[in-house]
DNA sequence: ATCTTCTAGTGAATTAATTCACAAATAATA
DNA sequence: TATTATTTGTGAATTAATTCACTAGAAGAT
């Protein structure tokens, strides 16, 4: 059975739910809340959960341990993944020091920029790199995930670059859509398109 | 007719896209290009296109300055929006001077953070501003759109507020859901969700 | 002990989204 | 000029996704 990507979108989000009950210390949760959270109808987090054959209880709905370890141990979002970040500027910064990544299950291992004075330049107490260094460390460090956030127009050749040497998963920042051979997952995290994607619904409410 | 959030979605990568090759020169795209760009396929982007019955060319494609021109119109994305940043620490900063936004039609035209030190050491061209003031200053802008930025714990009483002030828009970057009123548009950015996401979805791919 | 209410699970029905198939148009080519 | 190759536009077909409608079971109320 192979789920289809709204699905998984949506596991994921159940999740990171699951994860903040747990620290409340809440034992049990709904199809209706999970619905709520991950904006859907309980309806199709009854069936997405029943693509996994997960245990639910008459009357109380899912018990919140047992679904996320489920859930973790199924997708492998318990164990920590290791991830780096090209481009040190702004945004990448910002990225290497966020905590949240860490508690969250990934783990920054190391960061790279072409700009070696900034190298230098960087107060962090992760590992930073020249570029150039990139297929070198990935592999010494077994990294399964990239993160690009250096300008557009470096952002496919640092994919190639990524690809080659042999993470899973990219997470792209930069505003171009990248290419990737086949076998790797990817994401575009456009901001300005998001915004524009806001700015036209609401038009199109109004109509 | 209403548009799903699917073609909606589509149609601004589109224009983006539209955008760059304005830039380029060049003239004329077909929806076998845009469908790579986008990530659908050709028959997709045509029907999406035929919902807004734009001019197609045969044997051309469509022409891109005119096309562009009527996205924009029809979803005003053209005309400048007015967007304010709620949190201006590390993700918050990054955006503040983004200058990209700025070309793409939206303009940052406020900061805002509760601490009031933070205020006075920020270095920007953007006016920064106390949270206290976010009704006033959004209403005296004319702020559309609210880009949340500010720890999890705050982000939905800063939805709140953003609602209140009468945003019609928002763009919440904290890792919680937010909820708001009916008639304002809002998306969350979660920047962990994606990547899990890409995790689970490369461990579904192995099976 | 019985009744009511709530909640999961799931096949069937419905609705939505995508893809197909092909006509029409026209640029390029021979 | 005739022919070929492309490319749009769109109704029909298909596929996918969601919602409905119902059963069953268990907690809680009476
Ligand atoms: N800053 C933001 O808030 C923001 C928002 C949305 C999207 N983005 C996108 O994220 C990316 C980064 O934005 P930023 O504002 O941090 O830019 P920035 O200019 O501050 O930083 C880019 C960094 O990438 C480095 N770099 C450039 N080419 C490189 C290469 N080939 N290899 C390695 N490093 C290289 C530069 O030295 C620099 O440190 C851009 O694509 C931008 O469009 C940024
Ligand atoms: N830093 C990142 O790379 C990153 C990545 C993903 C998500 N995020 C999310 O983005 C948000 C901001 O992250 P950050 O790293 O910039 O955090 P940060 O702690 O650096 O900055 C948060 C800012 O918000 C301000 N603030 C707090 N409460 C406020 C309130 N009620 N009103 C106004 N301002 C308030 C603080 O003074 C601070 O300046 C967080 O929700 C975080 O989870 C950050």
């Amino acid at each position: 059975m192979d789920l289809s990507d709204n699905t998984i979108e949506r596991i994921c989000k159940i999740f990171g739910y699951l994860h903040a009950l747990e620290k409340k210390g809440v034992d049990f949760v709904s199809s209706k809340d999970l619905a709520k959270m991950v904006g859907a109808t309980e309806y199709t987090i009854r069936k997405d959960i029943s693509f996994l054959g997960g245990p639910g209880y008459t009357r109380k709905g899912y018990e919140v341990r047992s679904f996320k370890k489920e859930l973790g141990q199924r997708f492998q979002l318990t164990e920590k993944r290791k991830a780096c970040i090209i481009g040190l500027g702004r945004l990448g910064t910002a990225l290497l020091d966020y905590e949240n990544f860490q508690e969250d299950g990934f783990e920054i291992v190391a960061g790279f920029d072409c700009n070696v004075n900034k190298i230098e330049r960087i107060r962090t107490s992760i590992d930073v790199f020249a570029v150039s260094r990139l297929a070198e460390i990935v592999d010494a460090r077994n990294i399964e995930l990239g993160i690009i956030a250096v300008p557009a127009e470096s952002a496919q050749e640092i994919a190639d670059q990524l690809a080659a040497a042999g993470v899973k998963g990219i997470l792209n920042f930069s505003p171009v859509k990248i290419s990737v051979p086949e076998g790797i997952v990817h994401v575009d995290m456009d901001f300005t398109n998001a915004l524009r994607f806001i700015a036209a619904r609401f038009v199109m409410m109004k109509k």
